[in-house]
DNA sequence: CCTATACGGTAATATCTAGTTCCGGATCTT
DNA sequence: AAGATCCGGAACTAGATATTACCGTATAGG
């Protein structure tokens, strides 16, 4: 018995592996699923986009479907300014700044990351879930800290159902781009804030 | 010369085609298409579940992607109570009465065959064009008439954006059943047209 | 009855792609 | 310096599937 520790740390011989890369190579493989769709993206245009070898690919996840998970479920860490939210006072500023914040350019692609996958999502729980955390919570997340805030402040009523108000700005997004295939300009966005969320939230438009 | 007649009414010979089956093999399309996706799909379990030949199918359809689109476009004219929807007296009427007709269960067959082809729409427009006319807009036009009349009848403002309105439930229902997998029953429903639609509509909840 | 075509079913063809393997060269540990 | 491993790239393997080609049988028109 020469190395018996299951906890061995055996430092590896040879060339390391470039872990530096990794990011690199999700980022191509997130443009692809973006562009083509689950299905359609194929390891050669990942590794073909990350200008690394397919091999390379493969050393590290051992599918496609690992590749594609580990390539969701890394959005989630992307977006850092939705953790803390705007803050000017009220519900209705807050969420116009929400709407004018760079942050749009990233649900763009999430949106259409989201497109690619959905139809394997109903086949894979753990996609689904990645997809839910990387995706769907972080914008959700954000929503729920405006309006509870508004909450605290008295300006909407306790009665607010937070959960489905937060949830009817990435409905209406989500339904103009995939089904009406109509463009999202800030005229939609700031129509959906004062026609339908503060409306519900109790709030009259021109309050 | 013969037959120089373009619009010539040649009996063809030979056995004819039996148009009878068309509507089987687009229903059997349909089905998978619902359960596995665009991609997921083959033509042998088309041809399979309409227990008909490859060859039958080709003879009709001369690709799959044309298949899939006849498929698509012959689920516009199943739901006909869509264009004549129930007619209560008031608003929140006839938007209750519509979730509770039968066409739930056709909307929940519409919305699979939505996931299953939402990746491929973003690349064919004529796919998508067909998707919209078939699995949006007739729900879309019902949803119209009924707030026009309540436009009409004085019921809510002739401000209100009634294109808008119409969105809201769709919109709703899709974002819950694709993006947050969760199950679309009565209690959800009624909380979107008390809570959201009905005050986007200008009306207080518990008119 | 005869011909041409459709039918359901099976086999063949051609392409695509996930996954593997090999290569020459680079990099790290000993 | 030597061995092990990584790198990008290319060639290869194996399986799946869209599409075509047949087969024996059924049916409509002449």
């Amino acid at each position: 018995m020469t190395q018996a520790d299951p906890a061995d740390t055996k430092p590896p011989l040879g060339r390391r592996r470039d872990h530096t890369r990794d990011p690199e190579i999700l980022d191509a493989a997130l443009d692809v699923l973006a562009e083509t769709g689950y299905d359609g993206m194929t390891i050669d245009m990942v590794a073909a986009r990350a200008k690394a070898g397919k091999a390379t690919l493969y050393r590290r996840w051992s599918s496609k479907p690992e590749l594609v998970l580990d390539a969701v479920a890394c959005m989630k860490s992307k977006d850092i300014d939705l953790s803390s939210p705007p803050d000017t006072g009220t519900l209705r500023g807050d969420l116009v700044a929400m709407v004018t914040s760079p942050t749009i350019q990233e649900s763009e692609r999430k949106l259409k990351v989201m497109v690619g996958i959905v139809s394997m999502i109903a086949r894979d729980p753990e996609l689904a879930v990645a997809a839910r955390e990387a995706l769907i919570e972080p914008r959700a997340a954000a929503n729920r800290i405006v309006f509870r805030r508004a909450m605290e402040r008295g300006e909407i009523s306790a009665d607010c159902d937070v959960e489905m108000l937060c949830t009817i700005s990435p409905a209406m997004i989500a339904h103009r781009v995939l089904m009406l295939r109509q463009p999202v300009d800030r005229d939609f966005m700031i129509g959906i804030i004062d026609r339908i969320v503060l409306p519900a939230a109790g709030l009259s438009p021109a309050a």
